[in-house]
DNA sequence: TCTGGGGTCCTAGGACCC
DNA sequence: TCTGGGGTCCTAGGACCC
């Protein structure tokens, strides 16, 4: 189930003056891109994760919003308790999309096609949004045929019919198939799935590794990997890119201590603790480098995030104007396996101050109390 | 054209251990 | 003086997805 541009979608219901305009859910027009544009919109060109300076370009006089995320959040739980109805096998893998598994939850005489149109006109009758949805066999598939007919289309691939609804499509279509590998795909000639499946496996293995081997089985139409509902997070992270390169490093260090509050608040919500920390660095030509270290203990304290992530920011030592700067945790581990160490307790303090401070923000909203270092002067990402 | 922010997964070399 | 093989962890980078 894929809900049709999400964003542009709840905006036009929200404000029915809207409806029929070309329509763009997006960053700012200075260093932004498409978040989701309206069927309108697409006709001149514009799609998601283009940048708005193109978007701009290719439908000048179209609406752009800042978007309302809360409000989307909201919907989209809404429509995830609608799907939770019909299997509990719901893996949400997005704001707007989710796999459902109804091996073994298809009411008796009832099929496949006729509960995803059921669950069309259920979604529709509920939130006044349409989406489109595929059948298949499998997940990769099923997102496939999902994106063949929007909006509101329905596509059903019959069992043992894979291969050959595959074999028409672009080869940028097939899902594991991005830039990248599109381009080179075509430059051997590749131009469909079927010429792709019609490929040896050890030529596949032999140029793109694993990667071409799973390619090669999607491609002839083997798609079997299972719906797991409920995954645990691997990783959290955040990161900002500014307005204008920053080069100034009390400005850097002032927003990655306001990253790692972001994160560490975060990983405390979710119950979670950081095995590591990763510092990212964009400079101005785009140039993107990573700095990891493992910490001592794993943690979810602010202070201790930000020791680490200064630390890697101090080694790095960047010399050039900073385009983007983010901070990501991970591996991460339960609060419930916390490991105590006999030299825990100066953390203790942190921890207490953190949740009372986590609590108070619960309450009364994000800038109910804020760090003294991050109080006078704006930081970084106010401006941004 | 000039590229967001949230992630997942894979690769690959070197350290380290047995 | 010419030096194994395997497993796991750490770190950096990159492709991909929504």
């Amino acid at each position: 189930m894929d809900m049709d541009a999400f964003f542009c979608s709840v905006e036009v219901l929200d404000r029915p003056e809207l409806r029929g305009k070309p329509v763009i859910v997006g960053g700012g027009v200075a260093r932004g891109v498409v978040s989701a544009a309206s069927y309108e919109a697409r006709k001149f060109g514009v799609h998601s994760a283009m940048s708005m300076a193109q978007a701009m370009r290719r439908c000048p006089h179209a609406i752009v919003l800042s978007g309302r995320m809360e409000r989307y959040a909201f919907i989209s739980r809404r429509i995830m308790e609608l799907l939770a109805t019909r299997t509990p096998l719901v893996a949400p893998i997005s704001i707007d999309e989710a796999y459902l598994d109804l091996t073994h939850w298809l009411p008796p005489g009832v099929s496949a096609e006729e509960v995803a149109r059921d669950i069309q006109q259920e979604i529709l009758r509920e939130t006044g949004l349409t989406c489109s949805v595929g059948v298949a066999t499998g997940k990769a598939i099923a997102k496939m045929a999902s994106d063949l007919k929007k909006p509101n289309g329905l596509v059903i691939v019959p069992p043992g019919t894979e291969a050959d609804f595959l074999a028409p499509l672009p080869i940028g279509a097939l899902r594991g198939v991005g830039e990248m590998t599109e381009k080179r795909l075509r430059d051997m000639g590749i131009r469909t799935v079927g010429d792709l499946a019609a490929l040896p496996e050890a030529l596949l293995t032999a140029k793109f590794g694993v990667a071409g081997r799973d390619l090669l089985a999607l491609a002839r139409g083997f798609d079997d990997s299972p719906v797991v509902p409920e995954r645990q997070a691997k990783s959290i992270g955040r990161e900002t890119t500014f307005l204008i390169d920053v080069t100034d490093r009390e400005a850097l260090e002032r927003t990655l201590l306001d990253l790692c509050e972001d994160v560490a608040a975060s990983l405390r919500r979710h119950a979670l603790l950081a095995r590591g920390v990763t510092l990212k660095l964009r400079y101005g030509d785009f140039s993107t480098h990573t700095h990891s270290k493992t910490l001592v203990e794993p943690t979810e304290v602010t202070e201790m995030l930000y020791d680490v992530a200064l630390g890697l920011f101090r080694a790095a030592n960047p010399t050039r104007a900073v385009r983007l700067i983010g901070v990501t945790t991970g591996p991460l581990i339960s609060v419930a396996d916390r490991q105590l160490s006999l030299f825990d307790a100066p953390s203790e303090k942190h921890r207490k101050l953190a949740s009372a401070m986590d609590a108070i923000r619960d309450r009364f909203g994000a800038d109910a109390v804020i760090r003294a270092r991050l109080a006078d002067k704006p930081t970084s990402r106010d401006q941004a």
